[in-house]
RNA sequence: GCCCGAGUGGCGGAAUGGUAGACGCUGCGGACUUAAAAUCCGUUGCCAGUAAUGGCGUGAGGGUUCAAGUCCCUCCUCGGGCACCA
């Protein structure tokens, strides 16, 4: 018997199986029907050339298990899978060997889907997605002329870090103390044209929306601290000698008496009017050593404040004191006014600089329960007021309303919101990115085409977007749908132009062009210009959009992934919604998952959408470190390959060991021990549906089995819907040590056991259930259902407690009752041991589970 | 500095306020085998005891409760986020 057994031989039931799906089309997803549909999402993964990491999959297998439990359930399930192919790596390595990134792009997406295949996901690949095909990314730029329509989008100059070594702009995250993170050569500000997206006018949709949204308290709090709002109120204070007004910004007016100086940024606009001669030298020292400070610097030193006195006075305009006009840097020029009144005895960094310079410091809010300790200078809590006049002994929450108020009717002030969140750059200086569809004309060809009738003039916004050129202002127009997508231009060198413009500046015959301000239709200089009066001159946008951009709405093309005509059809949009799961990595918090929504509002305002927020629930999956605890990475030497892994053990053992590594958002290490056990288990699994001579019988007969699977199958449920998959696999465990050591079992349990593992470890359950004389696919069967009556058995048993204190247990028919059960506890041996000689002052009776006797004495 | 989250055996981790340590790994002992692999059986929180058993035990201290890993307060450690946003 033992040399015919047959063998776990996984990398065949695999294979077979995933031919099986893939010819079947088993997990396509029907646009019409009439299930209730479940959507589940993957974070689309970036196809880098070190192709998939143990970490990918993750995300993926859980998102999978729910699709096949859904498809169970009686689902119309759309899984689908994607690339998200545009990005830097594709295009430094294209600098470094001169292979064009759509050669290096189509090899790497090509490893990573036969990588994501290997594991065997319930993926309708007929939906497949390239974020850098030109089908898709007609309707990226599409989406953008919609934002440039409405004037969410326009150009300007913005500081950048600028890197003369690299010639190349680079972002916040390539930038490490001061130097490139490649090569470490020194980065400086450089003010660059940008094109920037108007986020900020979405800044209170953005906060408001996250209510409704099913998604990890930490996300939400990240998002609504990166938007940052805040309520207080504009005041102008005068300028002493001078018909300038100073306006701040403040979120405590309340304590607008206990103002003893003013701030203004260094790059605040009034500065060189306010600064007095004898101090000129000084203050521009001051002001260059500033601009040198990089952000980093700023952070640093955020200790030891800076400031210099501009030798002006500021009228406060409530008190009428006469109070001076410092010029530090700790005041930011991008938030709020650029300039603010400071209250040392009420802020703790306005404290710090009036301590360090001598500036008078006065209380305006005590405490009024007389607690010295906590009422210390600077002091920001609740309180009444003090030295404020008209406003002495309110409550200064109340006082802040009324001197707002009070301001609005003097009108020198009045109530105002603020946010941290800025406009986002949405401009790069690459090759490797979506080309962005507007071209540059002269006033005289923008005044033209205000004039020519014709999809441009329907495109352009209320106010122009302008972007000065060597001392001329040009005018942006957009290059309409009808000649979308604009490709990107074949070049020879991916090399940054060296002035911080995009490589693709260096093709003039991309470049310039004539543009038909009619049609939007254009053709290169090198042609002759065309008949007709609607051609001009015009210059291309040479910027590409950066990698998020296609992020922002790919959940959306996958609904409907080959249609021309619209971005999603609203038929297909109405019937999948949004996702019902979406899962991927918290890294992406105020990053895709806040563009995303930005863009996907947008469109719902402009009619494109009916659903308002993208991603309903969302999950986090923990991140799986190194066998050593380490993050897993090249140098240190400890990635795990699944390629190997599932050489090794096969790719439902490497599916199911990442699920029980522990829960599915816990920061959990790989263990190569681990897959050894979930793989024996695997292998019982495969013993026992073989061992056809214990199925004795159709159904269970066998009570304590029968019980055990129907516990097993209400546990499993449960767990899968709660996402807690350690929890489910630990259960099945349970049942197939179970069905290991009883003589016989019927062919229904190990079906069950079979469907229930099915979403888990989906081949070789396809393989077992085709064995015990299922027809495939087991994601077809109905999803089985627990038997409530069945949990309960005829015996069961009770513990015994003292005080709390476990002395005994006895057995009962469930038909016993709570007097009988409580006396035979009294009388048990232990708990006499316990009980005699002292008083019994409570029984307590928990029925089926325990009795606690509570004594004294 | 501020805001979150988490601390349970040698390890990963279970435990609607109700038998702490399920399940898996590791270690130890054994069966099968010429041997190995594979598989199976037993055992594995700490202390005392030959044992039955008793005591202790979920980062530390306190509290609520018949009963606390779970709820409340204080503190410690680790992880994450934010960081001059007035």
């Amino acid at each position: 018997m033992a040399d015919e057994e047959k063998q776990y031989e996984f990398l065949a039931i695999e294979k077979k199986w995933q031919k099986f799906w893939e010819e079947e089309k088993t997990f396509r997803a029907e646009d019409k029907s009439e299930k209730p549909k479940f959507y589940a999402l993957d974070m689309f993964p970036y196809p880098s050339g070190a192709g998939l990491h143990i970490g990918h999959p993750e995300g993926y297998v859980a998102s999978d298990i729910l699709a096949r439990y859904k498809k169970a359930c009686g689902f119309n399930v759309l899984h689908p899978m994607g690339w998200d192919a545009f990005g830097l790596p594709a295009e430094q390595y294209a600098i470094k060997t001169g292979t064009h990134p759509s050669v290096t792009t189509q090899a790497n997406v090509d490893n990573f889907r036969r990588q994501i295949k290997s594991i065997g996901f319930a993926i309708d690949w007929d939906r497949e997605i390239n974020t850098t095909d030109p089908k898709y990314y007609q309707w990226t730029q599409w989406i953008f002329l919609k934002l440039f329509q409405r004037g969410l989008a326009y150009v300007a100059e913005k500081p950048v870090w600028w890197c003369p070594n690299l010639l190349a702009v680079l972002a916040n995250e390539e930038v490490v103390d001061g130097k490139s993170e490649v090569g470490g050569h020194p980065v400086e500000r450089r003010n660059l044209r940008q094109v920037v997206l108007r986020i900020t006018a979405y800044a209170e949709k953005l906060i408001s929306g996250l209510d409704e949204l099913d998604w990890p308290n930490s996300t939400k709090r990240q998002q609504k601290a990166w938007i940052g709002r805040s309520e207080g109120a504009e005041v102008q204070f005068g300028i002493d000698g001078m018909d300038h007004k100073l306006k701040v910004y403040t979120t405590r007016p309340d304590t607008l008496y206990g103002a003893t100086y003013m701030v203004v940024a260094p790059e605040h606009q009034l500065l060189e009017k306010l600064v007095i001669p004898e101090k000129k030298d000084e203050v521009k020292a001051y002001i260059e050593l500033a601009a040198k400070k990089s952000d980093l610097d700023r952070t640093d030193l955020a200790k030891d404040k800076s400031g210099v006195f501009t030798g002006s006075y500021c009228i406060n305009p409530v008190s009428g004191e006469k109070v001076p006009v410092w010029v530090a840097d700790y005041v930011l020029i991008t938030y709020g006014t650029g300039a603010i009144m400071a209250v040392p005895a009420h802020d703790e960094r306005d404290f710090e600089f009036a301590e360090k310079f001598g500036i008078p410091i006065k209380r305006v809010i005590t405490r009024t329960d007389g607690d010295e300790e906590k009422s210390k200078l600077p002091y920001s809590g609740p309180g009444v007021m003090i030295n404020s006049a008209e406003y002495d002994g309110m409550d200064a929450n109340v006082c802040k309303d009324k001197i707002i108020t009070d301001l609005e009717t003097k009108k020198i002030g009045k109530g105002t919101v603020n946010y941290k969140l800025r406009d986002w750059i949405f401009s790069r200086q690459r090759y490797w990115g979506e080309p962005i569809p507007l071209v540059w004309v002269t006033l005289d060809n923008f005044e033209k085409a205000m004039d020519t009738p014709g999809e441009v003039r329907e495109l352009l916004p209320e106010e122009p977007v302008t972007s000065e050129k060597e001392g001329e202002t040009f005018y942006a127009l957009p290059i309409p749908p009808t000649e979308l997508p604009l490709e990107l231009p074949e070049v020879e060198k991916y090399h940054p132009s060296g002035t911080g413009e995009s490589p693709l500046a260096t093709i003039p015959e991309w470049l310039n062009i004539w543009f038909d301000l009619n049609t939007g239709r254009s053709v290169s200089q090198i042609e002759p210009k065309p008949e007709g009066d609607n051609w001009v001159s015009a210059t291309r946008e040479t910027n590409t959009m950066p990698q998020w951009a296609g992020s922002c709405w790919y959940h959306l093309r996958y609904i409907d992934p080959n249609n021309n005509e619209h971005l999603v059809d609203p038929k297909k949009e109405a019937y999948w919604g949004a996702p019902d799961f979406y899962i991927g990595g918290a890294e992406h918090a105020v990053l895709h998952l806040l563009y995303a929504r930005f863009w996907h509002r947008f469109l719902h305002d402009e009619g494109v959408l009916a659903q308002p927020e993208p991603y309903k629930k969302l999950f986090h999956q923990g991140l799986i470190l190194g066998e050593d605890g380490n993050k897993m990475s090249k140098s240190v030497g400890n990635v795990v390959s699944p390629d190997l892994v599932i050489n090794a053990y096969g790719a439902d053992s490497l599916r199911l060991f990442e699920m029980f590594l522990g829960p599915l958002e816990a920061v959990k290490p790989w263990s190569e021990k681990g897959i050894e056990g979930v793989h024996r288990f695997l292998k019982k699994v495969f013993r026992e549906a073989n061992s056809t001579e214990k199925h004795l019988t159709t159904e269970e007969k066998d009570p304590d089995t029968l019980r055990l699977l129907h516990e097993t199958i209400l546990k499993v449920t449960e767990s899968i819907e709660d996402l807690r998959f350690n929890v489910a696999i630990s259960q099945m465990m349970i049942l197939a040590n179970h069905l290991q050591k009883v003589e016989t079992f019927s062919v229904e349990t190990i079906k069950v056991l079979l469907q229930l593992l099915a979403p888990l470890a989906p081949h070789l359950s396809e393989e077992l259930w085709e064995k015990v004389g299922g027809t495939p696919s087991i994601v077809n069967q109905p999803w089985p259902k627990a038997r409530k009556e069945l949990l309960v058995s005829d015996e069961i048993t009770i513990v015994f407690q003292v005080n709390g204190k476990l002395r005994g247990e006895g057995k009962f028919s469930k038909e016993t009752t709570k007097e009988e059960i409580i006396a035979t506890a009294k009388e048990h041996e232990k708990v006499l041991a316990f009980t005699t000689g002292k008083e019994i002052v409570k029984e307590i009776y928990v029925p089926g589970k325990l009795v606690n006797l509570a004594v004294r004495g």
